[in-house]
RNA sequence: GGGCGGGUAGCUCAGUUGGUUAGAGCACUGCUUUGACAUAGCAGAGGCCGUAGGUUCGAGUCCUAUCCCGCCCA
C-alpha cells in the first residue's frame, strides 16, 4: 500500500504545461473515429466545432479567452459522451491589420509598400506571418484548448485559396458578382473600400451651418449671387465642403414654405454651377430648415434620393479626401481645410446665415479611427438578395438554432435590410480576384486556375485585376473550406456539416450570417444546426475594456497569476448567453480558491482510499451521510445533464462549484472524518463513498476547469488503483478527458427521506453552533448536551451531530420523550427535535426567554400564514403536491410552536 | 427614427415551463490557525426584485404602461 502526499496547496504552474503535452502527444484531442482510418464507423456521431479563425498576427486578449473556454467546454463535454469531437483550429490572414504591421515595419526601414512592390511586399508579409504566426495558437493551448492541431488550418493556405477561388468563380458565373461604380466608404488613411460593418458611428460635439442657396433667377451673371435682398432658400449642413458636389436641393413636396421653389435652379455657392430644387418625401421638415442640400457622391441618403431624381454624381474628393478638380478654386485642398476655407469664402459673399452646435454622427473606421468617406469608387460586390433569403428559411424553419433566441430577431432584421456586400479591398494581402482584364478585347476573364490568355479572344495581353478579397470572404467559407471543400474528402463527407458555431454576437453578421449564406450556397447545407453566441467580456463596473481607459485584463497575466482554470471557470460561470459580463481580478481570485478547496478534497479523499487495509468480510451500510452524498451528487448529474441540453453552462458550473464546496466538503468529508475513524468496514464504505462521489464530481467540472480536475484524477485513479478499492476504478480510462460524462439516472425512490433527514440533521447542528456562537463558548470546550426526540433519527445519528456541533459524545442524553424539562439549561427547538445545553451560567433567563418568545412569535405567525394560504383557494387550485408541501411546513411549524411553548410553559 | 436587452444585497451577478420564507462571490461583523484546505472553517448582518396597474389561488418570473441605463441598426 502506498500513502499518497500531496502538497498542501494546487500548483498550477508546475501542473497545467505538463498535463496539455500529456494530452497532445497522446492524441486525445483528435476524434476518436477519424474518417481517415481504416477502423472508422460511419455510425458514431461527430461533435463538429469550427474555431472562429483569431487574427494569425494577434495576441491573445479576453475575447480569445472567452470564446476558447466556451469551446473547449462544448468541446470537452461531447467527447465526453462518447461523440467523435473535433475542434478545427485556425487563423485568419486579417488583410488591413496585418498589412498595416507589415507596412509599418517597411516605413521604419525608411523604405514603402510602393517602393518595394507588390511581390517583395508578399514576400515581407508571409515572412511575418511565419514569425508572429505561432504565438496565438500557442495562446490558445495554454487556455486548454482540446482542438485538433493536426488539422489546422489559416485562410491564405493552399486549400483555403482554392476554395476561395472556387467560391468566388461559382459566384461570377451564376451572375452573382458584379463591378461597378458605386457609393462605398471609403477610408482615405489606408486608401481601400471598407464594408458597412467594418464602419462604426461615434456621437461627436460638431456645427451645423445655416447657408443661403441662391435662386439663379435672382442671380447676375455666373456664380454672383445677390445674397441682399435676392431670394434664397435657407440650408443647414453638418459638412459644408461637400456643397462643391451638391447637385440639388430638395424640399418636402408638402412644405409650404419651399413648395414655390420646387423645380427652380438655383446656384452652388462659390462654383455658381446650377442645380435643381426637387421634391421629396424623404426631407425631414423639421430637422434644420427644411431643406436639404443633396450630395449624392458623399451621402448614402442622397445617393439613394439621386437615383429617385435621375440626378448628376458628382465625386470631388480623391481617394486621399483631398479635394479633386470639380472642388473648383478648393481643388488640392484636405476636405477639412477646404471646409474652413469654403465657409470662411462664403461668410464673406454674404451666404451664411449661422452657426448652431450639434452633435454628429461621425463614420470612423473600426480599424484606426480615421473619418471614413462615402466615395463613389469601382468595386466588386455580391448579389446577396437570393443568399439572404435562404439564409433567413434556414433559422426560420428550424435548421438552424441560434441561442439565445433573441437574436434570431437581430439576425432576421439584419438580413431583410441586407445591401449587396462590397468583397473588394485595394490591399496586396489577401486572395487576389480572380478576375483578367484584357487589352485587346475589354472582356474579363474569370477563372479557377491562372490563365495564359483571354477566354474571349485569346490575346495574352491580360492582366489580373489588382484588388484582394475582404477577409470575411474566405472566412464566411471556413467551416467547410477548412474540411477539404471544395474537394470531397472524408473529412468533409463526415464531419460536415458541424455542430455548433460558438462566437461573440459582435460578429452575427460579419461572419455567423456569411458562413450561413455561403455554406447554403456552397454546400447547400446549413454549415452547422446552432449557433451559440457569448457576450462581450467587460470590466468590473461594465466598462468597455479599452487601452486608453487602462481598464484591460491581460488573460496572459491572469493565467500566470491564478492559473487557467480559475479564469476559464470565471468567463464560464459568470456568463449567460448573450449577455455580457464583468470580468474582475477578484473573481478569478475567488476561482482560483475553489481549484485548491477541489485540490484539498482530492487530497483528503486520496489519503483515505490508501489507507484503507483490506476488503472488510462483510460490507457496512450506507450512512445518512454516505446515501445522502450519493442522492445528492445524482440530483447534480441530472441538473448538470438539463441545464447542458439547453445552454446554461454557467448555471451548470455554479452548481457543481456548489455541491464540491459545500455538501461534499463542508458537510460530507466533515462527516467522513468520523467514518473513517472508526476503521474496518465502515471506513472502507466511506472511503468507496469519497471514491464514488469524487470521480462523478471531477468528471462534471472537468469540461470547465480542464487541469486541476485531470491532476487530481490521475492522482485518485491510481491510488484507487493501487489500493483494496481497485476495482471501482475496473473501467476507468488513462485519462479524465476521455473518461465518460456522469449519466443522469431515475432516483430510486428512497432519497426524498433521506435528504429530509439529513436536513434536520445539520438544522440541529447548526442551532447548537448557533448557540455557541452567541454565547462566545470556547471551540475547545466540548458540551454535554441532552435532546429529546421520538423519531430515532437523532439517537442514529448522535455520533455526527456530537462531532459537528462539538459536543461531548461521552455526555450525550438522547431520549424519546421528557416529562419535566430539566432546569440550568438553554433549550432549542427545532422541529420536533427538543435539544438543553448546559449553558445556564451564560444565559440570563429573561434574555432566554426573549429568544424563545421571538422564535415562538415567528413561528406563529409562519402558522398563520400557512392557515390562511390552505383556507383559500389555493388548497383547491394549486397542484396537489404543491399543497401537500405546505401543509408538510405547517405540520413542522405547529410542532415547534408546541415545544416551545412547553419550554416557555 | 426602427429593433433588442437590462434595472434583484454595499459591489458584480444567478434565479428552471409562475409554486408561496429570493441565492452566490466579493466586501462587512464576531469567533477559530482543530490532522484536507487560512487560497480555510464556523456563525452573523444585509434585499417592498426600478415604479404603477393587470392576469392568477399564487408574480422576481407572464401582460400593459412608465422612468432610467446599455447595445445594435438606419
Amino acid at each position: 500500500m502506498s500513502t499518497y502526499e500531496l502538497p498542501k496547496a494546487y500548483d498550477f504552474k508546475s501542473t497545467e504545461e505538463r498535463i496539455y503535452a500529456m494530452w497532445e502527444n497522446g492524441g486525445y484531442f483528435q476524434p476518436h473515429n477519424d474518417p481517415n482510418k481504416p477502423d472508422f464507423d460511419p455510425n458514431v456521431k461527430p461533435f463538429v466545432i469550427s474555431i472562429p479563425p483569431p487574427n494569425v498576427t494577434g495576441e491573445l486578449h479576453l475575447g480569445h479567452a472567452m470564446f476558447v473556454s466556451m469551446e473547449d467546454l462544448m468541446i470537452r463535454y461531447h467527447r465526453m459522451k462518447g461523440y467523435s469531437t473535433l475542434w478545427v483550429p485556425g487563423t485568419d490572414h486579417a488583410g488591413i491589420a496585418t498589412q498595416l504591421m507589415v507596412e509599418r515595419q517597411l516605413i521604419k526601414e525608411g523604405t514603402s509598400r510602393e517602393t518595394v512592390g507588390r511581390d517583395e511586399f508578399l514576400r515581407r508579409t508571409w515572412a511575418w506571418k511565419e514569425e508572429k504566426g505561432g504565438m496565438i495558437t500557442r495562446q490558445i493551448r495554454r487556455l486548454g484548448a482540446s482542438c485538433d492541431w493536426t488539422r489546422e488550418r489559416f485562410t491564405m493556405d493552399a486549400g483555403l485559396s482554392k476554395a476561395v477561388r472556387e467560391a468566388f468563380v461559382r459566384l461570377y458565373e451564376k451572375g452573382l458578382i458584379y463591378r461597378g461604380p458605386r457609393l462605398i466608404n471609403w477610408s482615405p488613411g489606408l486608401k481601400t473600400a471598407v464594408s458597412d460593418l467594418e464602419v462604426e458611428y461615434s456621437e461627436e460635439p460638431g456645427t451645423l451651418y445655416y447657408f443661403k442657396y441662391m435662386l439663379a433667377d435672382d442671380s447676375v451673371g455666373t456664380g454672383s449671387p445677390h445674397p441682399d435682398g435676392g431670394e434664397y432658400i435657407p440650408v443647414a449642413t453638418t459638412r459644408p465642403e461637400t456643397i462643391l458636389g451638391d447637385t440639388a436641393v430638395a424640399v418636402h413636396p408638402e412644405d409650404e414654405r419651399y413648395q414655390k421653389f420646387i423645380g427652380k435652379m438655383v446656384v452652388v455657392p462659390m462654383l455658381g454651377r446650377e442645380i435643381p430644387v426637387i421634391a421629396d418625401e424623404y426631407v425631414a421638415r423639421d430637422f434644420g430648415t427644411g431643406a436639404l442640400k443633396i450630395t449624392p457622391g458623399h451621402d448614402p441618403n442622397d445617393y439613394e434620393i439621386g437615383h429617385r431624381h435621375g440626378l448628376a454624381i458628382i465625386s470631388m474628393l480623391d481617394k486621399s479626401a483631398r479635394v479633386n478638380e470639380n472642388g473648383g478654386p478648393y481643388a488640392g485642398m484636405d476636405r477639412f481645410e477646404a471646409r474652413k476655407k469654403l465657409w470662411a469664402d462664403m461668410k464673406s459673399a454674404g451666404l451664411v446665415i449661422k452657426e448652431e452646435p450639434y452633435t454628429l454622427n461621425v463614420p470612423r473606421s473600426q480599424r484606426g479611427g480615421e473619418i471614413v468617406e462615402p466615395m463613389i469608387s469601382e468595386q466588386w460586390f455580391v448579389r446577396i438578395e437570393e443568399q439572404a433569403q435562404k439564409g433567413l428559411a434556414a433559422v426560420k424553419n428550424g435548421d438552424i438554432k441560434i441561442v439565445p433566441e433573441h437574436f434570431e430577431k437581430v439576425y432576421y432584421n439584419w438580413l431583410e435590410n441586407i445591401q449587396d456586400w462590397c468583397i473588394s479591398r485595394q490591399l496586396w494581402w489577401g486572395h487576389r480576384i480572380p478576375v483578367w482584364y484584357c487589352a485587346d478585347c475589354g472582356k474579363q476573364t474569370c477563372a479557377r486556375e491562372d490563365p495564359a490568355a483571354c477566354a474571349h479572344c485569346g490575346s495574352t495581353k491580360i492582366e489580373q485585376d489588382p484588388d484582394v478579397l475582404d477577409t470575411w470572404f474566405s472566412s464566411g467559407l471556413w467551416p467547410f473550406s477548412t474540411l477539404g471543400w471544395p474537394d470531397q474528402t472524408p473529412d468533409l463527407g463526415y464531419f460536415y456539416p458541424t455542430s455548433y458555431m460558438e462566437t461573440g454576437y459582435d460578429i452575427l453578421f460579419f461572419w455567423v450570417a456569411r458562413m450561413i449564406m455561403s455554406g447554403l450556397e456552397f454546400t447547400e447545407e446549413a454549415p452547422f444546426h446552432t449557433v451559440y453566441l457569448h457576450g462581450l467580456i467587460r470590466d468590473e463596473h461594465g466598462q468597455k475594456m479599452s487601452k486608453t481607459k487602462g481598464n484591460v485584463i491581460d488573460p496572459l497575466i491572469v493565467m500566470n497569476e491564478l492559473g487557467t482554470d480559475a479564469l476559464r471557470f470565471t468567463l464560464l460561470v459568470g456568463s449567460t448567453p448573450g449577455k455580457d459580463s464583468n470580468l474582475s481580478v477578484k473573481k478569478v481570485e475567488a476561482n482560483r480558491n475553489f481549484a485548491n478547496k477541489l485540490w484539498n478534497t482530492g487530497r483528503f479523499a486520496i489519503n483515505a482510499i490508501s489507507a484503507q487495509e483490506a476488503a472488510p468480510a462483510e460490507q457496512a451500510d450506507w450512512t445518512l451521510a454516505d446515501s445522502w452524498i450519493w442522492a445528492r451528487a445524482q440530483e447534480l448529474v441530472r441538473s448538470v445533464e438539463r441545464l447542458f441540453e439547453t445552454f446554461q453552462y454557467g448555471q451548470a458550473g455554479q452548481m457543481i462549484y456548489d455541491f464540491l464546496w459545500s455538501d461534499f466538503a463542508d458537510w460530507y468529508l466533515e462527516i467522513a472524518k468520523q467514518q473513517l475513524n472508526a476503521g474496518g468496514a465502515r471506513a472502507y464504505r466511506t472511503a468507496e463513498t469519497l471514491a464514488r462521489v469524487l470521480d462523478i464530481a471531477l468528471r462534471l467540472l472537468h469540461p470547465f476547469t480542464p487541469f486541476v480536475t485531470e491532476e487530481i484524477w490521475g492522482h485518485l485513479r491510481s491510488a484507487v488503483k493501487q489500493s483494496t478499492l481497485a476495482q471501482l476504478a475496473g473501467d476507468w480510462p488513462e485519462v479524465l478527458m476521455v473518461a465518460s460524462f456522469p449519466e443522469a439516472r431515475q432516483s430510486e425512490g428512497w432519497e426524498k427521506q433521506k435528504e429530509a433527514d439529513f436536513i434536520l440533521v445539520q438544522e440541529v447542528i447548526r442551532s447548537i453552533r448557533n448557540v455557541r456562537a452567541e454565547k462566545t463558548v470556547k471551540p475547545s470546550l466540548k458540551l454535554a448536551a441532552t435532546m429529546v426526540d421520538a423519531s430515532g433519527l437523532v439517537q442514529q445519528e448522535a455520533k455526527v451531530i456530537a462531532a459537528l456541533a462539538n459536543l461531548d459524545e461521552t455526555r450525550l442524553t438522547i431520549l424519546p420523550a421528557l416529562e419535566t424539562k430539566p432546569e440550568g439549561y438553554i433549550a432549542l427547538v427545532v422541529a420536533s427535535v427538543e435539544i438543553y445545553l448546559p449553558l445556564a451560567e451564560l444565559a440570563d433567563p429573561a434574555e432566554e426567554r426573549a429568544r424563545l418568545s421571538k422564535e415562538l412569535a415567528e413561528a406563529e405567525a409562519q402558522i398563520a400564514r400557512l392557515e390562511k394560504l390552505l383556507g383559500s383557494d389555493f388548497a383547491n387550485k394549486a397542484p396537489a403536491a404543491v399543497v401537500a408541501k405546505e401543509r408538510e411546513k405547517l405540520a413542522t411549524y405547529k410542532e415547534t410552536a408546541e415545544k416551545i411553548k412547553s419550554q416557555l410553559g
